[in-house]
DNA sequence: CTTAATGCAAACTTTTTGCACATCA
DNA sequence: TGATGTGCAAAAAGTTTGCATTAAG
């Protein structure tokens, strides 16, 4: 728990710096959004994180999540993560440097991995195409070992 | 031309089959929409595809386009590939195995590619996990040659 | 105090649905 | 002919914007 208030408080300074830098307020709303979205774990819905938001102050309106989100997201502190069925979601980035997404299609687990030999030939195709790397993204979508025993009893 | 015409019914073939296979109707608005989703090169988005469509028969919905496009998914011969801004798009399966995409965020080029040794690297991160795979999407995103001359250029 | 941010509600955008009519098998 | 599909328009979702009020610096 402590451990957990450390690493939020130090995103939370992230993000007034970052806004301090824009000349943007610190707001209650904007405070509240966040530590929503930090406190909770996985890829998140705008809706999950208003509820969240809500949970902590009903008074929040979803124009205020949508707008902050964004500045959230122009602080380095999320990223956008399209899933397959194309809903928006988002997750963090500041504890988590980086990694890819390996996700089960029957029942929506996901599993984060990082694979360094990936990342290598990644690095090889932006040089072979003379590209300056930005980012990128990669999910391997399957069935996972539960939902292949599932399928086989019922089927 | 004629190749191209070869290809597309041989689609539209697929199409056929896997429609009358689900007991579905083949009718003169589905054609068409294939036809506009397949003559139409890159990644479309729903209303590029709606578009292409009236060009062919200005009575066609949108209600129809997106009835058709899910059915063209379902068949195999389109997939759905979100982009970095969220926008839904659109792009042909059949005559396009498989690749991923590099793509420039400034001016939106999207190179497709292949690489055998990050495929190999995914089928190990499915059995390390005990997945059985389906798919995968990867997109590299970063900034083309010409967008990095020219912004030297500006700033 | 001044400027920016909020919450609400209305406006937009994108996608889905209900239904009377048309079309395919 | 009977079931399915179509186009239209209305409804739903999801997101953004305008504006009077509130709050931060």
């Amino acid at each position: 728990m402590i451990l957990d208030k450390a690493i939020e408080m130090n995103e939370l300074d992230r993000f007034e710096t970052f806004l301090r830098g824009r000349g943007q307020k610190i707001t209650k709303p904007r405070r509240i959004i966040l530590e929503a979205f930090l406190n909770t774990e996985g890829h998140l819905s705008t809706e999950d994180i208003l509820h969240e938001a809500k949970k902590r102050d009903p008074g929040i309106g979803q124009a205020t999540v949508f707008r902050t989100i964004r500045l959230i997201e122009d602080a380095g502190l999320a990223r956008e993560a399209v899933q397959e069925d194309g809903a928006r979601t988002f997750e963090h980035l500041a504890d988590h440097p980086h990694h890819d997404h390996l996700l089960c299609t029957a029942c929506g687990k996901v599993i984060e991995f990082l694979s360094p030999a990936i990342e290598k030939e990644q690095q090889k195709i932006f040089a072979k195409y003379g590209f300056k790397p930005t980012g990128h993204t990669m999910e391997l979508l399957g069935l996972c070992p539960e939902c292949q025993a599932k399928e086989k009893g019922v089927q």
